[in-house]
DNA sequence: ACAAAAAGTTAGCTGCTCCTAATCCCTCTC
DNA sequence: GAGAGGGATTAGGAGCAGCTAACTTTTTGT
């Protein structure tokens, strides 16, 4: 009768949700432009269950309101379970930064501990945090932060390198890996945000890239998640083809 | 099969426990000096359950070889389970003073946060807090934080304000109280540890204090709270009654 | 010392979230 | 447009941690 819920005493929205139900209403959102959608089996890999799982986790949140749902379709946030979805975006991404900034952890250790904090913190918490960082906009690996209003500015303008064409200049801004390994080769390779670049030639496997005058090729598994400010110039980027981006939308 | 249990990846020894059976651990712990011990209802009343929960997890932690227990009788620790439990007290002191320090939290405050963010901080957090903080000794309470191998200095020498007879002189060091209205209280009477103070005179009721010039009296039921650490000077605290010592040891 | 009160335990259930195995239904291909 | 394959769902069950109610043991007070 009295159980298995988050204490969760006085805060704004994210009501007395299990840190399960928190989990899968964020990995619905952050699948939300994802090409195929929040299907069942996509969310059980993210979340480390069996599909089983998922469909009966599914119907108890559509009960409550937090989710719209058809079987065997996608399922979608309604508007009050995408609210709990980005709370938990704000504080996963806020806890990176000042994991980043504040305890020296390197980029590619600060997904798995703000994984297990962002379920914990209060709003108090929440809002020290983002003071005491002055309000980031973005977290280590260039992903935008919620305002503490829940507002979350999309990435228009963003281009994956892999979709680049010779001549394109532009800023690496967000590197969409959650591999540790992927990511700490993204380091050593120099390419963390912020990075400027410029495509020296296209291949069918990948990209060759001119960083700080040095040469090197970004295989195109890695060059779909490497997100590009292209600095207007000379060249532009191809046209792309027809249909939804295809890039998987991570983190 | 795959069940409830926290991730935990690679730290030591604090293996794979529920947050639950760390909670139980750690209220046995600071139990242990407490007149009765480690009762199953003492032990409900401070984890928030029911007795019969109790003894249900008592009976599972003794499986598991991290307590001793025989029926109807107070529990207690074993080594491995006094570890457990003293690397919980070690996070939830240090993320107090975190919390105070770098967060701007009130003191009244870090007890209730620290309490959740506690069973999930990673080995790696905790140090690099400590790090950050310079290893601090006490938290804003005064408990001392146990070190990171786990060695917690017992005070001695720590005397209950209750105890004091007129005329002693002193520092407070330490007070025991939980409930944010009975902390408020102490700040408000600027009771905080390090305060000096002086015994003007003692009640039945309470203690009548000499603190920065200003004349006041503490009722015992705070004053059983205050641990002071008495000057030695021209009076001595009443020799203590025999027995153990009634305070209640909390956090 | 003995009865009443208090504390502890047992038995039987509930809700939560996960699982496996079996079945269902969509979609894609030929 | 019919079937094959794969994703989704249902059915049934397990483990955890809590609960109530009934019972047993210890403690306490006279």
């Amino acid at each position: 009768m009295k159980q298995g819920l988050v204490e969760n005493a006085g805060d704004k929205g994210s009501s007395s949700l299990s840190h399960s139900q928190q989990d899968y209403l964020k990995q619905i959102f952050l699948l939300d432009h994802a090409p195929r959608g929040a299907t069942t089996q996509i969310l059980a890999d993210r979340i480390g269950v069996r599909p089983a799982s998922v469909t009966g986790m599914l119907k108890k949140l559509a009960e409550e309101g937090l989710v719209e749902r058809a079987p065997y379709r996608a399922v979608r946030l309604t508007e009050s379970g995408r609210r709990i979805a980005v709370e938990l975006v704000r504080h996963h991404r806020l806890l990176e930064v000042f994991l980043f900034r504040m305890l020296g952890y390197r980029w590619d250790e600060v997904h798995e501990e703000a994984e297990a904090l962002e379920h914990v913190i209060s709003e108090r918490f929440e809002q020290r945090v983002a003071e005491l960082l002055s309000h980031p906009e973005r977290d280590p690996h260039g992903d935008p932060i919620p305002t503490s209003e829940l507002a979350l500015e999309e990435d228009r303008h963003l281009a994956p390198l892999a979709r680049l064409a010779r001549g394109s200049r532009g800023t690496i801004c967000r590197v969409t890996l959650q591999d540790q390994d992927a990511l700490n080769l993204v380091e050593k390779l120099g390419l963390l945000p912020g990075t400027e670049i410029e495509v020296a030639d296209t291949h069918p496997d990948g990209v060759s890239l001119l960083v700080a005058g040095s040469r090197f090729l970004v295989p195109t598994l890695l060059a779909l998640h490497l997100l590009v400010v292209i600095v207007p110039g000379p060249a532009s980027p191809h046209p792309k083809p027809r249909g939804r981006d295809r890039t998987a939308g991570g983190r």
